[in-house]
DNA sequence: CTGAAAGCGCTTACAG
DNA sequence: CTGAAAGCGCTTACAG
């Protein structure tokens, strides 16, 4: 059963189809009359129209993709951080009335793949977050005059805007928490150094215990909950006397809670615990767990709205940085 | 900057538009001396497809959308649902270089627009999980021609095919083994009543128990760890005697350990629970959950492949369902 | 305010 | 094996 096009329902409402298309897409140049007349005819076909003929002479989608260069098994775990993000940027093109398109990039083919689809024209402009490395995806579309938004500052060379959270800031709020509450071995738990989310939290660890006359204690983990567990059983091997602990996320927080009882430490008696996210999980751990917030659906609306922003032409910031606030609760 | 065309590649490959195009869609009928200049043309232009262009003359996208009527709130909570599915269709996909579109519609206007979507060609097939009620969706799409299959048996008059999980058989297994063990007051949580998981569920609890002399004991969640809480604190309150309690998500067995061990019981001890899912929170919770495993990665993977196959031509099974399998843990 | 016509960038019978 | 040509379903100057 061929859908209805543009041309039947010209023909049943005896005008022509430039007509149909003004009425389709609201121009004001039509006659009352038969405006209401092709609307009738629009209704009584069920006629919607071919996207993919509007888009080849528009050269518009109205679609926008989220890329996100990670395993599917990492961006549908219990790790709160992407539906977040996906949540925050639906929400904004919702009302937009812009399509997301979601791809998620594990490997090398899809992140190939990735990008011959936004080459191909599938989309308006493109949101990347949760990057690795220098990833050499935002400086290519960009340069393809694709409109790219980051979410978090690219490492290397790339100059695309972006969106991302006062890291650093945070990872100082926690230690100096810390410090005022008379803790004297603060360790930390980073995230994966090839993230500036995981570069910029160790930063600011080591920036506010500089000032003091701490030494740093480190453990890198990869934000899942297991990489805190062991993390933490490697700090405590290393310095059993530590009393304090900043973690970089709140599921490897998580982890190292459940790492710190294993080993018959009290939390927050012998050791505090800090976590970073404010996640749901952070108000049922046991003790609840103290932590950074950061305002992560905050972050995809923002990344969404000044993509559509810049895909409208606009001249927008070079970058927009949302603040993170300390939540302190049962593990300090 | 104009993206290349396939004009511009054929000038510089000094073939006609019509070689260049056989060449992209990996056509067998071209001298491999052409191949090779229009390939290095292809190369030299960075040119890539306008997908727009070609989907108007072969009529299809290559995308497949996942839709899933609920609010962003609910499919980017912490209910591992909803990622499992996500995760399995896209895998899915992938390895048959299909391109996932995922839609959330939670407000009725976001279900017309991606109805709309689907009418205006955007996509070759739409799955549709978890449904509400008798949603007319999937019959209007089918209707329309559009290849349709559903997560989960659709409700009312519907004849769509669709791939499920033994829902009935979980609850029995869940009860036998309550029963097996000795629990004479058995309570349930079931889950929402407008969504065949929580219907089917519910009875399984109820055929089981008609067996035994025991009668049914229930309360209604919404899948939600506050609703589980909730509907324990009531069934606690209806009757303070129950020993077993079973729940119809891990989330709500979550939210309803809580409540019973805020209301001083112990557990197993005093009351056992079996949750429904097996996701990776069963694992963490204390006691570790006692559930009822589905396959919902499984799940989402058999749907995208049955789809694929509806819109190759194929003919597939009216229904496939998984089976589901109890697992014992701590709270049991 | 309305229509005839060109054109968006491809694919695919049809000839040769 | 290759090309000329038609056509997919729209939008949008351009006339009138």
């Amino acid at each position: 059963m061929p859908r209805p096009t543009l041309e039947q329902v010209a023909q049943r409402a005896g005008v022509s189809r430039a007509t149909v298309s003004r009425v389709v897409n609201d121009s004001p140049t039509v006659a009352e009359s038969i405006r209401t007349a092709v609307r009738r005819a629009i209704d009584e076909l069920g006629y919607v129209p071919n996207q993919a003929a509007r888009s080849l002479v528009t050269q518009r989608t109205d679609s926008y993709a989220l890329i996100l260069p990670e395993s599917p098994s990492r961006v549908f775990s219990d790790d709160q951080f992407f539906p977040g993000i996906i949540r925050g940027v639906s929400q904004e093109l919702d009302s937009a009335d812009k399509q997301l398109v979601l791809m998620v990039a594990g490997s090398q083919a899809s992140h190939d793949r990735i990008e011959r689809y936004a080459l191909a024209r599938h989309i308006d402009g493109v949101l990347i977050a949760s990057m690795h490395g220098a990833d050499p995806l935002p400086g290519t579309l960009a340069r393809m005059g694709i409109p790219v938004l980051c979410g978090g500052r690219p490492l290397g060379q790339t100059r695309v805007p972006y969106v991302e959270v006062d890291n650093v800031n945070g990872g100082r709020m926690a230690v100096r928490h810390l410090l005022e509450t008379g803790r004297t071995r603060i360790a930390t738990i980073a995230g994966p150094q090839d993230m500036v989310a995981g570069i910029d939290r160790l930063t600011g660890y080591r920036e506010e215990l500089r000032g003091s006359d701490r030494r740093s204690i480190v453990a890198v983990g990869d934000f899942t909950r297991d990489s805190g567990a062991v993390a933490m059983r490697q700090l405590l091997e290393d310095d059993p006397d530590l009393d304090a602990v900043f973690v970089a996320s709140d599921l490897m927080a998580h982890g190292a809670l459940q790492a710190l009882q294993a080993a018959g430490r009290r939390v927050p008696d012998d050791v505090a615990v800090i976590g970073f996210d404010d996640i749901a999980l952070a108000r049922y751990t046991e003790p609840p767990l103290s932590t950074v917030r950061q305002p992560i659906v905050g972050q995809g609306r923002e990344m969404a709205r000044q993509l559509l922003r810049l895909a409208a032409g606009e001249s927008i910031a070079d970058s927009v940085i949302l603040p993170t606030e300390l939540v302190i609760r049962g593990t300090t």
